[in-house]
This record gives structure tokens, sequence and C-alpha cells, in this order.
DNA sequence: CTTTACCTGTGTGTTACTCATAGCTTTATA
DNA sequence: TATAAAGCTATGAGTAACACACAGGTAAAG
């Protein structure tokens, strides 16, 4: 009967003792505990499910996901109609949060350009930054010269 | 002498009255409190406050980094070379993320894409979620049929 | 004066961990 | 054998940027 310690756990999976410890305490896994310590101690299901943990986490899932999967499963029902489901609402999630990254990228390339050909400015009490409040304001609003 | 009340503000500026008490309590903004009722009072320089964050916050900037540069400035030096230096770091940082999303995006996208050609299962005790599983198979190791 | 609607500050929850801490185990040394 | 150093453990707290819940205060209407 294999039983892993988490750090041994986590060296055979190559993840931190720490994450180990993250998915015990949402109550992803459940090891026993070792009666003379009240150490966790990992048998092969728990192993098991780490790895599924693991498989499902880069496809977008978050650990509360899985927790639901795992709970439908345990429960003796197929947990696919869920993970399609699911999957719908992640796919989509990502794709708006990529777009609005890229929105935020481009406007942080246009104010670094634009700063290129703009000087440093000694703060007036008017004004905390120059260089962020032309650009907003550029930005926001007409085509202004820039200030300094 | 202006002085708004955190909804107040929130309205003007088009934002929700707990961001605003977010930002107080963030030490962002620092009101004055009425003292009859313990009330934020927000005066002009507060506002300026909050709209630099404002302006600030879209280009990529955290609370942190806004929170610094206010600083910064009030100390009378120029925040301009701080703005530049952080910009540097969050553009970077940025374009990191954004690339690992596209990745997982990526990810999702091939799992729905084969999972459509593939049914639902029923858990075998073996397995949690065959879809999840297989696809990592395949795509972690050579190619396989699907199960079920 | 009371009802009602609205507004306030503060405490807590969110995600997926990471870090800090106090204490227990094991190993090395004297 | 005593002890000291190294290593491991469990648990509490902290991270970013808010959103929500809650008890209570305030303002307008009747």
């Amino acid at each position: 009967m294999t039983s892993l310690t988490v750090s041994q756990l986590a060296k055979q999976l190559s993840i931190s003792a720490d994450t180990v410890r993250h998915y015990v305490r949402c109550g992803l896994i459940n090891p026993e505990r070792d009666p003379t310590n009240g150490y966790k101690r990992f048998n092969d299901d728990d192993i098991k499910r780490l790895k599924f943990i693991l498989q499902a986490k880069p496809l977008g899932f978050s650990l509360a996901d899985i927790q639901t999967i795992i709970d439908q499963a345990s429960h003796g029902e197929s947990p696919c109609p869920q993970v399609r489901t699911i999957m719908e609402a992640r796919l989509k999630e990502t794709a708006e949060k990529i777009k609005a990254m890229q929105s935020t990228y481009k406007q942080m390339q246009n104010a670094v350009k634009r700063w290129q050909s703009q000087p440093d400015c000694t703060p007036t009490g008017e004004h905390i930054c120059h260089l962020i409040e032309d650009f907003s304001n550029v930005n926001g609003k007409d085509k202004k010269e820039g200030c300094c």
C-alpha cells in the first residue's frame, strides 16, 4: 500500500508541497492522517485525483470546477455533460480576458511610444504625472500637444 | 469648497461606491471625515487623485504602482522616471500573461473540438472523466484512440 | 412621529497559491 | 547519550482589486 507524504508526492509530480497542501485545504483531496504526528498520508486514489487535477487545470478549469467534476463522478454520474457546459463558459471568459488584455497592451505600447519623445516633468501640485495625464487626454479626447 | 460623499463622487466619475471605498482603504485617497457621522468627505484634491487613478489604471498600472507614483510626486520629485521603469515591467508581464492565456485558449479549443466526436462516459472508478484524461494523454504523449 | 428608502462604514469572500512561523523528526556530531 | 543542526510539517496569514453582506445611521414623506 503506497502512502506518500506531502513532499514525496510533490516531488513525484513536480509541483510544490504548498500546492499539494492547498488542494487538500480546498477539499479536492482528502488524505488520511498519520495518527502519530498528524501528517497527511496520500494513498493511490489521492494520487490519481491529484493527477486528474493537474490534467484539468491546463484546460482552463478552476479548482471549483474540478471539485464539481470530481463530486459528480464520485457520485456515480457522468461528469461529461457538466464538463462540456463548464468548458463553454470558460472558453468564452478566456476569450474576453484575452481581448481585454490585448486592448490594455496596445494602450501601454502607445503610451511608451509617445513617452519616448516626451521629457520628464517636475510635479506642479496641479498635476501628478504629466506623462500619464497627457496620454489619457490625448487618447480620450481630441489630440493635443504634450506638455512640458 | 466642494465636498462630496462616497456615492456622489462615485456617480460623478461613473464608478461604484465600493471602488471608491476600496481606494480609500488602500490609502490611495485620504478623505477627511465628517465629525458628526464619520462619513468620508472628498475635497477637490481627493477628486483629482481619483481621476488620476482612473487614468493610470487602463495603462496597466497596479494600485500599488499608482500609490508609488503619487507618493513620489507629492514628495516633490518627478515620478516620470519611475513611471517609465514600471511601465516597462508591466509591459513585459502583460505580454507574458497574454501569451500564456492564448496558449491555454488553444488547448481549450482543441479539447472542445475533439470532444465533439466523443460521447459521454460513465465513471468507472478507475477514471474520473475520460474526456479530460484522454485529451491530456493525447496531447501529452502519442496520439491514441479515444475511450468509451 | 413614524415609515420608508437610501446611504454609510466595516468585515468578509473571491483565486490559486506563496510565505512565515512554531514545532516535530531525523540525522550528524561530540 | 546528549545535543545540535537540518529538514520537514501543519496551519495562519498575505497577495490584487474589488464585490457583497450586514447592521445601523440619515433623509424625505406622510
